[in-house]
DNA sequence: ATGGCTATATACCGATCGGTATATGTAGAG
DNA sequence: CTCTACATATACCGATCGGTATATAGCCAT
């Protein structure tokens, strides 16, 4: 008894449409109404292109993180240094610069932290989405310690966590306080991180 | 049509048992069967006491924040010096400190990501702690300032938005990814940050 | 022991949930 | 023009949702 979907367009055009909703609503919180509505579709519709409301939310989950992937990916491909790239990766989440994220903030954060305890696949790509992050940067890091940007002594994984840590925390606290300022200050201690590290010209 | 809770004892019952549910599922994912199975009690008793679901969410969340609240404060108090206080206030959150939280991880946290969209009173009340949380810890910096333990020229609110947004980073990365160690590491990024600001013995 | 109160249990409500079987529409091939 | 294949719409399913009206049970004072 597979499953095929119908029509591949119809299918993007549902993610699309409905990439916000679950962003913002959660889960949980989404009906298949809401997604009728959104599309104009019938249920029949979208049970033609999906097998059931779970795998709406994992393609939909792809779709976000695909999208702050390539975002991230040409934001650092335009800076030169490790050291630009790691800063200019930092100034993507600033207030100034939202459009990282669909309605509803950070995809990592909202699906992570409502999967974590009740829908283990979910859970298990958000982990893959945030490890794959950690990882690129702990490389960035890696090399530029290589090119001799960066002291020798340091702890790449470690700056890696903390940089990741402190933007999704200072995300949190933004959107919950609803204070976007408060995002942007945070970010500046990820950026000082990032100087403390550098290596200084004198000797 | 005021309504008025019949048994304080049995509304506190009710509150107790179902926190962690509430924690772990959400909001939207907790259903009023899960209140009656968990508490072994019956709608109409649950109806007797709450006004409506979203009461006994609120009612929840406060009592998860006052826990969290009781315990800081209490660890807190155990501690001396400023400096002291701050570290106290990280450690609490290591991995083998685990019981500032229920089941389910930090109120905060949950309760701020799925409502920031779907539900304002929660989300006002979960903004209040978080804010309660950051105005604690600038007191206290500014307290290490003023005794000469911390650099004058060191910017409270800052390092105690970073502080928080650390913690909060550090919990979400290690709960989705399950690994209880990231939060370890980025904790000690925030005891770096405090170390950062002891005013030098030197000079 | 009994009447009154308080609190919980029972039974039920309309609405909506996720999901499915089937009918209808539509476009391209012959 | 018609047949076929594919895609969407319609109509419906049982289950569960949040919520309520009312019956029942336990206790306390008289």
């Amino acid at each position: 008894m597979k499953f095929t979907p119908r029509s591949e367009t119809t299918r993007q055009f549902i993610i699309e449409t409905t990439a916000g909703i679950f962003n913002r609503k959660g889960y949980a919180g989404t009906s298949m109404s809401d997604l009728t509505e959104a599309t104009r579709l019938t249920k029949g519709s979208i049970y033609g292109n999906f097998e059931n409301k779970e795998e709406v939310a994992l393609a939909v989950f792809n779709f976000n993180a695909a999208r702050r992937k390539n975002i991230i990916q040409n934001k650092l491909d335009r800076a030169t240094s490790s050291k630009d790239k790691l800063l200019a990766f930092i100034q993507l989440f600033n207030s100034t610069q939202i459009q990282v994220f669909p309605e509803g903030g950070c995809p990592l954060l909202n699906a992570g932290t409502e999967a974590d305890d009740t829908h283990e696949p979910l859970r298990q790509r958000v982990a893959e989405e945030l490890l794959s992050t950690h990882k690129n940067l702990t490389t960035l890091i890696l090399t530029g310690i290589a090119n001799g940007e960066f002291r020798s002594d340091t702890d790449a994984d470690l700056l890696a966590s903390s940089l990741v840590a402190l933007i999704q925390g200072g995300i949190f606290i933004a959107r919950t306080t609803r204070d976007p300022a408060a995002l942007d200050r945070v970010l500046e201690t990820a950026t000082y991180l990032i100087h403390q590290i550098e290596e200084k010209p004198s000797t």
